[in-house]
DNA sequence: CGGTAACTTGACTTAAATCAACAATAGTGG
DNA sequence: CCACTATTGTTGATTTAAGTCAAGTTACCG
């Protein structure tokens, strides 16, 4: 679709947030923008829809666009010559990724699931953020928030245990679910075993294994493969933390 | 020292580039910018000298000053409640550190060495970001630079033998010393080992196994304990990336 | 020069990986 | 709707890379 195409598609104003972003509306992209700011956003974006498991860019791609997730779930991967990979981020709607130094992708982004997101032009995102201070900020913020995020990452990936592995990535996915208005359990594991292996730095065995173990404490409880019960969020959360519950 | 006290500190103009962040000119913090945007940016600024091995701040303190590191080297860490600890980052001049959401730091900061640095208050150098975009963005892509590193770390840690991690530590930081304006080779460690284990999720031990192992082949040389002589970096970057070097 | 802290090396242990079935789940086509 | 197959997930047996425990050694500092 060309730019023509995008600025032609139906703009809803003067619907104070962006329709799109409606999830996470604290941090969302666009959200609390006023009209004139939302006008110029969305004469850039572009509204997508991908399949579950499409890959939407790869690492090394030139880095032409930045995406705001509005439904579904992303992953964003490294991947050694060998084919070892380190999952280093989940994404869910109201979060933002593409942004890139030195104009190539550091990770490639995969969907987990049936997913949609706004494209923005990497040119006329940086243009429209020169001029709109607010929307700098935005995207600054949100950026700032993937690094503390990754500080936490780096902390469970270097020194913690396998337990407290999955103690905390599930704490931090309640958590992040309760942010944008869903219930703090059940947790909804979009996500393969493998998946969560590749983003905990452990193998599948050990993911089951662990989970398995977690479940036969009472602290959780699994319905389903995708999907897992918290029966004792105190407790997983004192193992996340390296406590001895 | 009070806000009265730093706007009386000489500040050396119609000198082009900030004399206090001399190493580093592309990417430095203050360098490139003109001498309106440099006054305004100096009126703020407060320098600093730290001895080595002195706290800048801890985790979880309120959040009130970003620091531009202009000579020595600093770490940046996370504790868990037993004493386990991830360092999160090692800084040289150029590098910016104490950006937070939240008004809490997300990491302790301590010099490894004796240290100077910018400090700017959070509040003053937002007021300055609004009004002044080139700065905003050059902040900006420093986060976005920190971010590209966390992600490479995660990496590492999750997916990377102790080998390739230490050959990974070595190769980084040769590369960043080339940037500040240094050799690639002999690089200075001005972290002790714990350090290095405590960055690369290894324990001290096998660091020096590790270390010990790389001289054997001799794609290194250790001529004391805070130097290492690459002796065939092509070998070296090979294992970085996970390659059977 | 003495003493402490930092680093190295060795012996042994262990958490998680690997290898190997097996079970459950989800698609696919009859 | 139900077999049939492929994929994904679980569990068990064994291995191994890195951790732990324990000396030594070197370097640094008062």
């Amino acid at each position: 679709m060309s730019l023509l195409d995008t600025l032609a598609e139906p703009v809803d104003f003067p619907t104070p947030a962006c329709k799109h972003c409606e999830v996470n509306r604290e941090q969302a992209f666009c959200s609390g923008l006023n009209r004139d700011q939302l006008i110029r956003l969305a004469s850039i974006r572009h509204q997508l829809r991908f399949e579950a498991h499409a890959s939407v860019f790869d690492e090394g791609d030139q880095a032409d666009n930045v995406y705001a997730l509005t439904s579904g779930a992303v992953k964003l991967y490294k991947l050694l010559s060998d084919g070892r990979r380190q999952i280093v981020g989940f994404l869910f709607p109201g979060d933002i990724f593409g942004l890139a130094i030195d104009d190539r992708y550091a990770y490639s982004a995969e969907t987990l699931v049936s997913t949609t997101a706004c494209r923005f032009p990497h040119r006329q995102l940086d243009n429209v953020r020169e001029n709109i201070p607010v929307i700098e900020r935005r995207v600054f913020n949100l950026a700032l928030k993937d690094l503390v995020r990754a500080h936490e990452q780096m902390l469970l990936l270097g020194r913690k245990s396998a337990r407290e592995k999955l103690a905390t990535f599930l704490t931090s996915l309640s958590r992040r679910a309760v942010e944008r208005g869903h219930a703090a359990s059940p947790v909804a594991l979009p996500m393969s075993r493998s998946d969560i292996a590749d983003f905990l730095g452990l193998t599948i065995e050990t993911v089951s294994r662990t989970l398995t173990q977690l479940k036969k404490t009472g602290i959780i409880a699994l319905p389903d493969t995708g999907q897992v019960t918290i029966r004792n969020s105190a407790a997983l959360a004192e193992l996340a933390e390296g406590g001895q519950a």
